[in-house]
DNA sequence: TTATTTACTTAGTATCAACTCT
DNA sequence: AGAGTTGATACTAAGTAAATAA
């Protein structure tokens, strides 16, 4: 079923849905909100005053610093201004935005401190408008939408050094629109007094709506939400491929090793290239490249991946004295702008096979020339050849990647169906996973074991101790949880940091981090405070047992030696009554002393345990947040890791899912939740 | 072939909402 | 109750890769 649908690429026989929701009109600033040039007070058009706004709201972001920014932004103000104000705003030096930022600022707070009422007014509206265009039908099915409103206007933000940030991104109108739904649904009505661009009835795809964005003069589409059926199928598909691979693997890794002797320059530059994608030997071995697709220059940020990569972002350290290895140093600009920067011990074939890709190459030449159309070693067929080629050295140094990602893909697709670069990552991230949750929660199930043994419940002393005072194993239900949680985001973090998922760090860090050490530091002189009593305690527990020993009969010093406390190797040196000579009804007095004073030292031990375990469990915290610093575990979860891992996990230890995934993550996930048992294996 | 277009996944950040602590 | 934290969500940019056009 779910193979004739991918054979055939229908993807529904039914969509019906309300169209999307449009950003409101521009609503004027109020008259006491003013726009200043050179100091005075100008009115702007409605047109050039929407702009103004834009940038103004902004004025606080380190963008509308950026010389780029500042540049493509009075640009395209510019164009929306009138012939007078153009004439008169020439140097956005002289703007003064203060008021409309102020402005904004002010309308923002007002709201985060609206009465409650007000706020659940607020919220019943958008709940509404939720309701009626947030979902679609499909297949019979009522299913959520992901992005139901149009992207409003605004000023454009792209990531890192990004040549178009500040340009004016225009506002989406009906006519730009095009509507994806069946034929004979109810076609959604375009807002009053316009009409959409296109209504279309493709059920190859999945998009309800799409609009091409001014930008890029890319497609935006209105999709649907992650938890629907069709996405959770295709990201159960995405996942069974890479269980596939894991097939394979090995076949496929002893392949590229051999290429990497091949006499042919293009199957050792694509050999190498796949080993990039693929290599994976943790904890900090790997590298887990992406594609790295061509780019059209000047219209993005310089970013690079694999394929892209130029001889400017590697180097090469041959092994030193010391035995280091055979090195390869990485360091570009990846996704988003993210560095990568990595040093990665490298097979020694590997490594001369990338001395020789860089030799008399420039910086800005790329690295596997031989599969992209303009490199020098490009049409070359073997280094013999190659080396009466040099003269060929200035062809399009720059042409990159879509070459090489596609033979790379084609190759893929050769040595498995459906087989493409990025499976790689998903595959050794969700292997990774299990790997890690072995490693990491192996003493867990043994403890279990053991705790059934030597639990708590055996025979107590017949002191009359009550139940509570029996000293409980530290509440290691909730502890162990506790564990068993760390243990998790470490394996999601170890996946993390192979996948580079980088973050800034929070504005708050240094702050939380350093109240969580003073917790810490007031935990510790608590721990340090009730350790002196219990030292205290017993020593009064011995005391009586220093000034009338002798009082005790044979029979109490049994029972007293039987108490828990006494077997825990406590005050009360064993043999201690040994030669106690019975005494009768005094001893009854003395029973009551050491019980009353037994039982103190017991309530003292508990509370040590429990400051020591919370003291315990605020390091447990810190470290955490210390290893996150800079790590977003959340793409690799999202994204990544097979969902069935985890719930099996979750299943194996006793783990309530809910502590594994939020309600969002758990309908996103619905369709792995009836795969998975507790012995699914990736 | 090669370049362009299209559709979909992956990504980090700003903001909002909920919760904790004083 | 209000301030401060934290977690969740909304948002949309930036990738991948297949399909299509030239």
């Amino acid at each position: 079923m779910w193979e004739e649908t991918r054979k055939s690429g229908v993807k529904w026989q039914q969509l019906e849905h309300k169209g999307p929701y449009f950003t409101p009109a521009y609503e004027p600033l109020p008259d006491g909100v003013h726009f200043f040039y050179d100091g005075k007070p100008v009115q702007l058009s409605l047109a050039a005053e929407e702009v103004a706004t834009f940038y103004g709201k902004m004025l606080h972001l380190e963008c509308t610093t950026k010389e780029v920014f500042r540049r493509n932004f009075f640009s395209d103000w510019r164009k929306e201004m009138t012939a007078e104000e153009r004439k008169l705003i020439t140097h956005l030096d002289k703007c003064d935005f203060t008021e409309i930022h102020r402005h904004f600022m002010e309308r923002a707070e007002a709201r985060r401190t609206l009465p409650r009422e007000q706020k659940q007014k607020l919220k019943e509206e958008a709940e509404k408008l939720q309701q009626e265009f947030g979902y679609c039908v499909l297949d019979g099915h009522r299913e959520k939408i992901g992005n139901f409103k149009t992207e409003p206007p605004g000023l454009f933000r792209g990531r890192g050094d990004h040549p178009k940030m500040g340009m004016l991104k225009r506002r989406v109108m009906p006519e730009d629109v095009v509507i994806n739904c069946s034929r004979d649904s109810k076609i959604p009505e375009p807002p009053a007094g316009h009409r959409w661009r296109e209504v279309r009835s493709d059920n190859t795809v999945l998009w309800l709506a799409a609009w091409v964005e001014n930008i890029q003069n890319s497609f935006k589409y209105i999709v649907l939400n992650p938890s629907s059926k069709p996405k959770g199928e295709m990201d159960w598909q995405k996942y069974e491929v890479a269980r596939r691979l894991k097939g394979v693997v090995d076949k496929i890794r002893a392949q590229y090793q051999a290429d990497w002797k091949s006499p042919e320059m293009k199957k050792r530059q694509l050999a190498v290239a796949l080993y990039f994608i693929d290599k994976l030997a943790p904890p900090s071995n790997s590298l887990a490249l992406r594609t790295g697709n061509e780019k059209e220059e000047g219209e993005t940020a310089d970013t690079v991946g694999c394929c892209s990569l130029r001889v400017e972002h590697v180097r090469l350290h041959a092994p030193s004295a010391g035995g280091q290895g055979h090195v390869v140093e990485l360091d570009f600009l990846g996704k988003d702008s993210i560095r990568y920067k990595n040093h990665v011990t490298v097979e020694k074939l590997v490594f001369q096979n990338l001395e020789h890709f860089m030799e008399d190459k420039d910086p800005k030449d790329n690295l596997f020339d031989a599969l992209t159309p303009g490199g020098k070693h490009g049409s070359v067929q073997a280094d013999i050849v190659l080396e009466k080629e040099l003269n060929v050295l200035d062809l399009d140094p720059q042409a990159a990647g879509s070459e090489c990602t596609s033979s790379l893909n084609k190759h893929l697709q050769d040595l498995m169906e459906g087989l493409t670069a990025k499976v790689f990552r998903t595959y050794n991230a969700s292997v990774t996973l299990q790997e890690q949750l072995r490693v990491l929660t192996r003493g867990f199930q043994i403890s279990l074991f053991q705790k059934e043994m030597t639990g708590p419940g055996i025979a107590l002393g017949l002191l009359c101790l009550t139940q509570k005072d029996i000293v409980q194993p530290p509440q290691e239900a909730e502890d162990s949880l506790t564990c068993k949680i760390l243990a998790y985001n470490r394996a999601n973090r170890a996946v993390a940091v192979l996948c580079n998922h980088q973050r800034a760090v929070p504005k708050t860090f240094e702050k939380s981090m350093q109240t969580l050490q003073k917790k810490i530091e007031a935990k510790k002189a608590q721990v340090a405070e009730a350790r002196v009593e219990l030292q205290k305690a017993e020593t009064d527990l011995r005391m009586i047992g220093d000034h009338k020993p002798k009082s005790i009969d044979v029979a109490t010093c049994r029972q007293l030696k039987s108490t828990p406390y006494a077997l825990r190797g406590g005050v009360v040196p064993s043999g201690y009554f040994e030669n106690a000579t019975p005494c009768g009804s005094e001893s009854q007095h003395i029973l009551d002393s050491i019980r009353v004073a037994t039982s103190g030292v017991l309530q003292k031990q508990r509370r040590l345990l429990k400051l020591e375990e919370q003291l315990a469990r605020l390091r447990a915290k810190a470290t955490d947040k210390e290893e996150n610093k800079q790590v977003a575990l959340g793409t690799a979860k999202l994204n990544y890791l097979d969902p069935r891992i985890s719930i099996a996990w979750c299943k194996r230890f006793g783990v309530p899912v809910e502590k594994i995934y939020n309600k969002t993550q758990r309908e996103r996930f619905a369709w792995a939740f009836n795969q998975a048992g507790e012995d699914f294996e990736f």
